[in-house]
DNA sequence: CAAAAGTAAGTGAATGGTTACTTACTTTAT
DNA sequence: ATAAAGTAAGTAACCATTCACTTACTTTTG
């Protein structure tokens, strides 16, 4: 019927709790966005949420998983049919500025959950998401120095690092100004002095 | 006397609250410090703390001052008597690193104000060291530029973004860890890829 | 020089606002 | 008609801030 915006299927209404979760944690921080703003912004009473999830750790849980699948299979895309140890690793970086552009509540949420003291559930979710995209990484860097691309005496965790931190530079300088266009203009230009750092001869 | 520890004069209690928020904030989110926790970590009452500060923002206020001051004179003092640009990056790389290994809630506490909506007092100091900081760097790198130890066609804004990023890089690993000590380990070889990829040849 | 007056620092118990979560009841869709 | 989805009005916990009062020390004054 389509015209009803009530009474949507649970599976609708969690997907758009999510996706308003993201798009709130772009406008505030993440830490205290409140169950009743996460309702209002979608047109419901805070109640209604608890119809959908059991408390507000399974919304926030729910918010990683997005984020975990939505990340890595953008990141995969855009890597495969990529011959070129380092050429993937561009691509990736591309795809991953190219996302947080697209929604920085991403790694602001990131971020947020990772300060947390104890473990919650979002908490570990955030830290196998960022595990596993570590691993795609090394991968690749392993593969830059097999094939010649990639300078010998590099230190591959080193390389991880600096790889992940090189966006995370870009993220806090577009935080800093408040502006997520840059990210797009900045971010190939940083990453020629990453490439440059790496790569042989 | 120097028995009591009560009744200690205003100046010594607002640097040992400072001191006090910096160590909560190695151990626990930074958004979620308490006043209750802060005195209670002091042991004082929750009360007592108004009588040094007019508010909470006021503390966090006097945490940002402390760690510009601290950070800024520290890799201020680092740099001195080194003639060489590059020697000279190198040298603020690793007191700031190890500033950060002395006091891992500095970074997060650093972080979280960023992540504000609103411009709070401690948010606008924040990003005033942010600037300074980057201030810095951006005088090396054109010193390292016309001293010819840098690459000629290194974009500028993307080396120091690039700088601050890898130190970001290594923080969030320290934080996906938990533990401080590999920062040390680690900061050479995430500064030796910087620095290929910014110097000339 | 000591008692009185003054003051900064401390306590502990309100206070009012906010938040996650619950409950009793109503609406909607199949 | 019944189960899922929604509402509105709770509740208990927590938090920053305030307040009335006490304690430790300093200054003033007879």
């Amino acid at each position: 019927m389509a015209l009803h915006v009530k009474h949507l299927s649970g599976d609708k209404r969690r997907a758009i709790t999510v996706e308003t979760v993201i798009e709130l944690a772009a406008e505030q921080n993440p830490n205290d966005i409140t169950t009743a703003a996460i309702a209002n912004r979608m047109g419901l009473s805070q109640g209604a949420l608890f119809k959908h999830f059991p408390n507000k750790d399974a919304i926030l849980s729910a918010v990683m998983e997005w984020v975990s699948k939505r990340l890595l299979s953008r990141v995969d895309k855009a890597v495969q049919s990529i011959a070129s140890p380092t050429a993937a690793l561009e691509a990736m970086f591309m795809a991953h500025v190219s996302f947080v552009a697209e929604h920085p509540g991403v790694p602001r949420m990131l971020f947020g959950e990772l300060q947390h003291a104890s473990d919650t559930a979002p908490k570990r979710m955030a830290q196998t998401l960022i595990s596993h995209y570590r691993e795609r990484i090394h991968k690749f860097i392993e593969a830059g120095k097999a094939e010649g691309e990639l300078y010998s005496g590099l230190d591959n965790d080193a390389a991880v690092s600096l790889f992940v931190g090189s966006i995370q530079g870009l993220v806090m300088q577009s935080l800093l100004a408040g502006d997520v266009k840059k990210l797009a203009q900045e971010a190939p230009r940083v990453f020629n002095i990453y490439l440059r750092g790496i790569r042989s001869a």
